[in-house]
DNA sequence: TGGACGATCCCCT
DNA sequence: GGGGATCGTCCAT
């Protein structure tokens, strides 16, 4: 997927279904891609809005690299970059099924208690989830998605009757623009 | 230099 | 359904 000449709005839905990779302490964690927001500089929700400041500078860097921010105080939440060097647009992911790495992904959601082999929407249902699940946070602000130890890997497209595209969560301006993607019916949507 | 706010989560009622 | 946690960032003084 070439990220570089592709919008954030058409990245959004053609995620789904890709597989992210992270790996920390010589342990791989892996999970799918379940649900995506996309973002763009034209769009007053985005934090590209109002240009280009210290804490959005990788949103406006090349497509495929990460934009990992800090918020509420506490939450990291992730990005895939999408565009040309110098536009601001990126790809919120929201949510993956964990498939790889369960027991890590459990201790560091700080939920050892579900079986592995039981499934706990809980771990990854959500941005700020999924970025303490895969312990991802700024210091992989602005990395290439092509190199360990977190990458992107590209999957056949899902079809579009399994994609459901609604408004987006959390926020107030453009509220009625859908530019949310989720699989349709998967469990570890954050709010279907 | 300070105040308001946030692409969230969790626990309470 | 509502509020508290908790702090980096941004912009207005």
């Amino acid at each position: 997927m070439d990220l570089v000449h592709t919008t954030a709005e058409a990245a959004a839905p053609r995620l789904l279904g890709c597989t992210i990779s992270r790996t920390v302490a010589g342990q791989e964690l892996r999970g799918t891609i379940v649900e995506t927001e996309a973002y763009h500089q034209d769009d007053p929700a985005s934090h590209t809005y109002r240009g280009r400041t210290r804490r959005n500078r990788s949103m406006f860097g090349p497509g495929g690299h990460a934009y990992v921010y800090f918020t509420y105080g506490m939450h990291y939440c992730f990005n895939i970059v999408t565009g040309r060097s110098g536009y601001g647009g990126a790809v919120l992911i929201r949510a993956v099924a964990p498939s790889r790495g369960i027991k890590v992904i459990q201790k560091n959601r700080g939920r050892n208690s579900t079986p592995a082999d039981r499934i706990d929407s809980g771990l990854t249902n959500g941005p700020a989830k999924f970025t303490q699940a895969f312990a991802i946070d700024t210091k992989l602000d602005g990395h290439d998605l092509t190199q360990p130890p977190l990458q992107l890997h590209p999957a056949p497209p899902v079809s579009t009757q399994d994609i459901t595209r609604t408004t987006r969560i959390g926020i107030r301006a453009n509220q009625n623009a859908k530019l949310r993607f989720y699989i349709t019916g998967n469990p570890y949507v954050s709010r279907p």
